[in-house]
DNA sequence: AATACATCTTGACAGTGTCAAAATGCATCA
DNA sequence: TGATGCATTTTGACACTGTCAAGATGTATT
């Protein structure tokens, strides 16, 4: 039944260790190679080296364990997006392109995470958990000061920070998803796509 | 059995009548009813009255008929859109209102009919039909041909009708997703959002 | 050492997509 | 007409899925 190499924390506590968690690394193993549409618990247990209902000690149902790899995703996009808005290194300008550039390259990057933090299956139907809500609202708040502050610099245009940052979000959104879902196919043509997007928001001096 | 009422088309062929035809409208049915994650194929044959393979006839298997959904879904769409381009009695403008809207409507009005449209297991791995290609490219290619236009009158910004088109499609894309997909609560606030993003694309003369 | 509890396993059930083989009905040709 | 061929449909089967119930096992606490 072999421990995992990487088994640092603490001691382990029961049976197999941390089984959450080496669910959850397995799982977004399986998920980055077949995608989420293939991920199985069974395939998933047996992965970790348990029997297949092991995971429902840790996870109410398969639809839970999702939630918690979604909430990680926006954890770490979380992060990031603060990260970068905080570089005062650089302008606010470069900024927002630093902003939209990473938010298509974080999508494209982690195709099969995307999907899953934004995939109707979680959203829908009051599917999302407790735990997920917790991490992603004030995630997508953060996109919201970041275009307030944006407008009131006079890098981007318009007044009502809500609408904007919903159309901007929804354009990068957009654009990701049709490359992601392969209807736009010419991914070495993204940057370029997201740089004519990034455009269309700034505000031009002349 | 009970033939469906609505056969009129020259005479039932063989045993069923038209098997095909009528699977495609019970699984449209179906699709509305309970969303496409529900949908299966033996519920779908129930539903015909006929046996669970009785499918397999008319289609090589269950991504096949998707496909072909997507493609009634795309051909609809395409018409849709055709139609309000040729619209002689609105401006361009007007017809750039209309087509955004349009667009985003259409979505939110079929949300199952749509993902499945632009859900990417079908687009994703060699898994479209034939038949969805040669009805989604051309539906693409109007779009583009329509944004050449509009910036060729001076409705819309920008100089590369393809660029354009992908940064106005994604944005649509987006926006429209973001509702169906419930991250967008706010649905009475739909349009108020579209009006925002296309008040980004238009040129203003002031 | 005994008890309580978290954890894990085995067994089971209904549901899924899809294949192979057999049955059925229709159309056409002798 | 009857016989033949083929499109269509069915029955049976298989491997796979998520998830529940009941039991077994290990750990912590008294």
């Amino acid at each position: 039944m072999s421990l995992s190499s990487s088994q640092v924390t603490i001691r382990p506590s029961y049976h197999h260790g941390d089984l959450r968690q080496a669910l959850l690394r397995a799982a977004k193993q399986l998920i980055a190679e077949a995608g989420i549409e293939n991920l199985s618990l069974r395939k998933l247990a047996e992965r970790a080296g348990v029997s297949r209902t092991a995971p429902y000690h840790h996870f109410s149902d398969k639809n839970d364990l999702l939630c918690a790899i979604a909430a990680e995703g926006f954890r770490r996009r979380h992060q990031s997006a603060a990260a970068n808005f905080d570089n005062r290194a650089r302008s606010m300008l470069e900024r927002f392109h630093d902003y939209a550039n990473g938010y298509v390259q974080f999508a494209v990057d982690n195709p099969e995470e995307y999907e899953l933090m934004f995939g109707r299956s979680i959203w829908k139907h009051q599917n999302s958990t407790e735990e997920l809500r917790h991490v992603a609202y004030p995630c997508f708040q953060h996109q919201v000061d970041m275009v307030r502050c944006w407008q009131d610099c006079g890098v981007i245009s318009g007044n009502n920070a809500l609408r904007s940052a919903q159309v901007i979000w929804g354009a990068l959104h957009g654009i990701a998803k049709l490359f992601i879902d392969g209807i736009y196919t010419d991914t070495a043509k993204i940057e370029e796509v997201t740089h004519c997007a990034i455009d269309m928001f700034v505000i031009k001096y002349s």
